[in-house]
DNA sequence: AATATTCATCGTAATATTGCGATATTAAAA
DNA sequence: TTTTAATATCGCAATATTACGATGAATATT
């Protein structure tokens, strides 16, 4: 089917997943180091940064934004993007206490 | 495409990329969660658990152990399953580290 | 005003994932 | 030895993901 059966799980099971789905990508894992490297959150580098297409790397920040994990602010001509700390510190503690749950 | 340009990322970010989505399915979360609670590992029990058929839990169970984390040993009949610990605690290590390298 | 730059979105193609029935395979039980 | 039980694997269908070119919308530059 290709459809995961969400009502089988757990709410929590199902947040889980969808979270740890998003960060489940080299892209976005990069995306995210590089916003945390970087002071002053810059957009376009992405591209270059990343070698893929300009609308792939948007695609990818769609995904992280839609998660809340990162935040965008229009800079003049610019999108300016940034890691939500507070959202952050959530999805650490979310993904923490599920590792810690298992051994 | 559809296919992930693995090329364009370090290592590591590969690697952890591969782990997480391991663990990005509600279905593994929950069997990984079973395996914690229940002292001897039961394998039979799962599909009644997950309400899922056999052959897609035995598909998510080879899924998580060809990641390594869980082993699987012949009992006579059934086939027993459980969470390696040691493998879990580096698996645990690498996604901490990148949680907290992020912020 | 005309042009250039930055970014999002649409449409599409390629590939991956999820799920299951059917069918092996293997070992216990009858 | 036949049957039963437990798993794995194959093959398929449905859906999701990844990637990109083309295009559009908005602002900056000339």
């Amino acid at each position: 089917m290709g459809i995961t059966k969400s009502n089988l799980f757990s709410e929590e099971q199902n947040r889980l997943s969808t979270l740890l789905k998003v960060l489940a990508h080299p892209a976005r894992i990069a995306i995210l180091q590089h916003l945390a490297s970087t002071p002053g959150c810059i957009n376009t580098d992405l591209v270059q940064e990343l070698g893929l297409a300009q609308a792939t790397v948007s695609q990818h920040l769609k995904a992280l934004k839609e998660a809340g994990i990162i935040q965008g602010s229009i800079e003049g001509n610019c999108l300016c993007y940034c890691i939500d700390t507070e959202r952050w510190q959530e999805v650490k503690q979310q993904i923490m206490s599920f590792l810690s749950e298992i051994a």
